[in-house]
DNA sequence: AAAAACAACAACCGCGGTCTG
DNA sequence: ACAGACCGCGGTTGTTGTTTT
């Protein structure tokens, strides 16, 4: 009754595969099966643990596996069921044929994920990261770029549309700080620096009516206006709607190949990111702005190790060259 | 041209759920 | 019912190739 552990054995075989080895295994499953994996290296030959051959077979030898580089639609599918069914590579490639788990991390952790953190987006919750009160020095920066933008006049060599182009990238980046800020357990201290922060908002918003449609639902409703929330697009994650990229096709509420509890999952998450969808409708894509600033400094929270140091919103804003190109 | 840094990906490790005797 | 092997999964590491300094 009691079988030999698998992998024990001493002796085997680790490390890459060779061509060989390949073969061998690739022989044996096409005329056999690969049956158990346990007894199959003996049967074909092969000095390596039952596991191993699995490994590589189902990553490597399939013959069903396509290889080459992620298309776009795979892109967003990956992003669109990352959001909903977070790490669940193998639920995930189920939606992706021909593509792998382990395939589908790799392209994730190196790719996918980099991407999001770049935008200002937290990969595990696909929402703009929130340690907002990291970049407090930053927006009281911006608050004094207010005060300077309404002290001084400009220039007469300045057009009107120059000060008003200025204006609106800081109005884009207080938006999307106060965007993220909702989502922060409220404290005293925050709770007042957030309500300074919104009066200087207003004072901006009030100083230049004419850019007072840029600003999203929730930052007017904020600032004392209408409810629009009624009127948002829903069924959009912000990554995947800053990826710029139409919804996909995905129905996972119709789609037989997501398990019960992964739709238990998926609703309960779908629930909570509507909540929470934030309304970028009023913006020009953040990935537009990502293309065009090498700031991406929205973000600034330390998600994983691979933060690097950003810029400061200052620096960026009062960037002398920058200003320059206004002129 | 060489070294260092970075990126990509294949493979391993360890854990947890399931199956089997 | 239970012990222990099997299997699949997700996280991590190691190796190789590419780019930058």
């Amino acid at each position: 009754m009691v079988r030999p552990p698998c992998c024990d054995e001493k002796g085997l075989k680790k490390g890459p595969w060779t061509p060989e080895e390949d073969q061998k295994l690739m022989n044996y499953i096409q005329k056999h099966g690969h049956g158990s994996w346990r007894a199959l290296p003996e049967l074909a030959g092969l000095n390596r643990c039952g596991k191993s051959c699995r490994l590589r077979w189902t990553n490597y030898l399939r013959p069903d596996i396509k290889r080459g580089k992620f298309s776009q639609e795979e892109e967003q599918t990956i992003l669109q069921l990352h959001s909903i069914l977070g790490n669940k590579w193998s639920a995930i490639s189920k939606h992706l044929p021909g593509r792998t788990d382990n395939e589908i991390k790799n392209f994730w952790n190196t790719h996918l994920r980099k991407k999001l953190i770049q935008m200002g987006i937290d990969p595990m919750t696909h929402r703009p990261r929130t340690d907002f009160f990291t970049a407090l020095p930053q927006l009281i920066a911006l608050a004094n770029l207010h005060q300077l933008i309404e002290q001084q006049p400009w220039d007469g060599h300045t057009s009107g549309t120059q000060t008003e182009a200025v204006q609106a990238v800081n109005l884009q980046y207080m938006q999307s700080l106060l965007q993220s800020a909702p989502s922060i357990a409220p404290s005293p201290t925050s709770i007042s620096s957030l309500n300074s922060l919104t009066s200087d908002l207003d004072q901006i918003s009030l100083l230049t009516p004419q850019h007072q449609h840029m600003l999203s639902p929730t930052l007017l409703e904020s600032i004392g206006g209408n409810d629009l929330a009624g009127q948002l697009p829903h069924n959009q994650t912000l990554s995947t709607t800053l990826f710029n990229q139409p919804v996909s096709n995905i129905n996972m509420s119709s789609d037989n190949n997501v398990s019960s509890t992964e739709r238990c999952h998926a609703e309960g998450e779908n629930n909570s990111q509507k909540s929470m969808l934030l309304y970028e409708n009023s913006l020009p894509p953040l990935s537009d702005m990502s293309a065009s600033n090498p700031s991406n400094a929205m973000s600034t929270s330390k998600c994983g190790d691979s933060s690097t140091p950003l810029p400061s919103w200052s620096e960026i804003l009062l960037d002398e060259e920058l200003m320059r190109e206004f002129d």
